[in-house]
RNA sequence: UUUUAUACACCGGU
């Protein structure tokens, strides 16, 4: 069963999701019955390959099944409801989640995937409740989620919000990472200061951290959408001489 | 051992 897993995983990671299919089928057909890590091994599959409502009918299948979803699938199945809109389907299962005589509870990714769904809807201010939330159930922060956050503030321009999330990272004994300095970097983009942006930027380098393809691209833009034009070119120089492929 | 969360741009679809 190990063996289909890793099969089927390999497929649907690369997003051939009609591939892991066929052979999750040639798995039944083998005489080799699904457990829980296959199910949730094939949502996604179906996730990698942006195939959301297939993979919340798989999700209904399942249920009918003697495998109980767990923390993972449900958190598999949050993240397609976000991506299809269906918001409130996405909390309905986060709050039966959180009900005390629930069968899996809420882990760090679930309470990241909220922030997030927040974030993409723009209620910014519940984004921060929710994490806030996450701090009282006892769910330790860790960089992605702290980064989650940044991202949300730094989506809508909300620079002083996001820099002061920037600096509870630091203050709480984490370390920055690539992600957290281009999302503090568009924070300061989206909200014309493109060179508060560089120096975000420049702040990354000193602090050891390589930029990636990301992180030119959103300098670039921090530049290009202000109309700095010939400075946004120069990142394009820079990128080159530091060795990063431009896509 | 295998499955889930966060950053940019562009393009296409509804």
């Amino acid at each position: 069963r190990s063996t289909y897993n890793n099969l089927i995983n390999a497929c649907g990671s690369s997003g051939n999701w009609r591939e892991a299919m066929k052979v999750c089928k040639q798995m039944t057909d083998n005489g080799v019955s699904p457990d829980l890590v296959t199910h949730n091994i094939v949502l996604s599959a179906y996730k990698s390959g942006g195939q959301y409502s297939k993979a919340l009918s798989y999700f209904e299948l399942m249920k009918g099944t003697k495998i109980r979803p767990d923390t993972t699938t449900l958190n598999i199945v949050i993240h397609c409801l976000v991506k299809l809109g269906q918001y409130e389907k996405a909390i309905d299962i986060f709050n039966s989640m959180r009900e005390k005589r629930a069968e899996c509870h809420p882990d760090i990714v679930t309470f990241t995937s909220i922030i997030h769904m927040y974030s993409v809807c723009g209620q910014i201010e519940n984004c921060k409740s929710v994490f806030s939330t996450m701090l009282a159930e006892g769910q330790k922060p860790n960089i992605i989620s702290y980064n989650a956050l940044i991202g949300a503030y730094a989506s809508h321009g909300m620079h002083t919000e996001a820099l002061s999330v920037f600096k509870e990272i630091k203050q709480n004994g984490y370390r920055p990472d690539v992600v957290s300095y281009t999302s503090l970097l568009n924070a300061y983009g989206r909200s014309q200061q493109p060179e508060k942006a560089r120096e975000i930027f420049d702040m990354m380098k000193r602090n050891n951290w390589k930029p990636n393809v990301v992180s030119y691209n959103a300098l670039i833009d921090a530049y290009g959408s202000n109309g700095l034009l010939s400075e946004a070119v120069d990142v394009l120089r820079e990128m080159e001489k530091d060795g990063i492929q431009a896509n």
